[in-house]
DNA sequence: CGAAAAGTTGATTGTCTTCAAAACTGGTGG
DNA sequence: CCACCAGTTTTGAAGACAATCAACTTTTCG
């Protein structure tokens, strides 16, 4: 099996070329994976070029997504996966009795619509927190092409693992920690992944609300807002509306992570 | 308080059918899937009987674990997929800093091992709460056959997705549900999925400590023992150690899904 | 520009945790 | 068979943390 490191270090991928589509209807434009310099990220390695040719046929088409507007909503039936081209979502489920959770945050090269599989029906909302544009898998073909290429079946499966194991991960944020260990790992996670994607390591615009930042952190929004300001006080971190920089990140791993004696 | 015992029958319906194995080794009996009545519960079903028979060769062995041992621990190596023939477990995630946090009980024809897939490695414990027994999937047989077997690729779909979707779940308990609700949900999930292996729909015994049920639901053991206390009071349910019955499932429901009213 | 949405901050309340002690359970060995 | 012991559970009292309520400021966007 591969032996990838445990956490894969992305070239710093120049994000957001500029799709060059021109002014045909994007909608029916045919998008070559093997030529997406988001690959790496939603796509298998390691293929050969025939496997890599044959790879485009899973992405049908592409959709756009305006911000604030539903790439899907829980109820609705379920078709396709979507590899996250451009822009940032917020997938949330909602209880019987109104209760909204925000279950994650996706950005560029990161996959939605898994909640899907089970019941042939998404059972949370997929809203876009900025215009947004997706690459539509049909799942179908996804399987299909699956039985045929075995590195995108183990692609597949592994992307489905890494969600959950994602999820344990906000399980035990939510389970156990306080408020500023919460915020601390939030941040942290989120800057990661950024500057996987090419930006820095250090800077990053919060394309959330405090209060989304809340329902996914199990805090309300004020609770959210004094942390920042808290934080902010100790000069951790820097904040100005959605702008935030993190001026001290080992204080905020030994946050996420306090020396058992300090308990 | 107490009139008639708290006592559970043991799988009232299909389950567990006496394994007729004889005096041969466990660990080296081929299992047929095919004749297990767990079947419906961890295989596809609609199989043609040649595909039934193909679906055989997917387990492997079958491991015996005694309570309080681990079928697994965070790092070691992943190969296997594991279906839950008999018995009970529990999973739990450790965060760098010691916090443990049980992310799951699993029990009869549940599948675990699935968070090994992204990284082939474990990323969490699966401990015994009751000696069981697993049936060993070898993943890259369950590879090798679902890309032959279409129904069964799908399964394995299905499957991981509804772990993502339980989690999802598990994420709107702890991010906003207070202590008497996360103890009803818990009660009537479980309650639920015992009835659906053949058990009492109001009897169950809990094979967990309240620490365990703590952890899972994000509360201190002494609050999940509180809020037995008090339910129990309410008339809600009856308690006497890890013997449960509920008396007012109604309520308990209620309890979840409160009245929009009552925000 | 002006209204609405988002964010900040303070005061107070409520829920859960923490600390502590006692009671119970189930298993073991005398 | 019973006594005993460790682990588990219950319960009480006090304290901590985040929620709530409220007023105000800032930002965003039509």
């Amino acid at each position: 099996m591969s032996n990838a490191p445990l956490t894969v270090p992305r070239a710093p991928l120049k994000l957001v070329p500029s799709p060059a589509a021109g002014p045909a209807d994007l909608h029916t434009i045919k998008v070559a994976c093997s030529s997406c310099n988001l690959r790496e990220l939603c796509m298998p390695m390691g293929l050969s070029p025939d496997e890599l040719a044959r790879l485009d046929e899973v992405v049908a088409t592409r959709r756009k997504v305006k911000r604030g507007g539903a790439l899907f909503r829980h109820g609705e039936a379920f078709h396709s996966l979507f590899a996250i081209r451009t822009g940032f979502f917020k997938t949330c489920v909602t209880s019987e009795d109104g209760r909204d959770q925000v279950t994650g945050f996706q950005m560029a090269g990161e996959i939605i619509g898994l909640d899907g599989i089970v019941n042939d029906h998404h059972t949370c909302d997929a809203v876009a927190l900025e215009d947004a544009e997706v690459c539509v898998m049909p799942f179908d073909r996804v399987g299909e092409l699956s039985r045929e290429i075995g590195a995108l079946q183990h692609h597949v499966h592994r992307i489905m693992s890494r969600e959950i194991v994602r999820e344990h991960g906000v399980m035990l944020l939510l389970g156990g920690m306080r408020a500023e260990e919460r915020v601390a790992a939030f941040l942290l996670n989120l800057v990661q992944r950024l500057h996987a994607r090419g930006f820095s390591r250090s800077e990053l615009v919060l394309r959330m609300t405090r209060e989304e930042i809340g329902s996914y952190l199990g805090l309300k929004l004020e609770t959210v807002s004094r942390t920042f300001s808290k934080l902010a006080e100790d000069g951790v971190i820097e904040v100005r509306s959605r702008h935030l920089r993190i001026l001290d990140a080992q204080a905020l791993h030994t946050l996420v992570t306090p020396p058992p004696c300090a308990q």
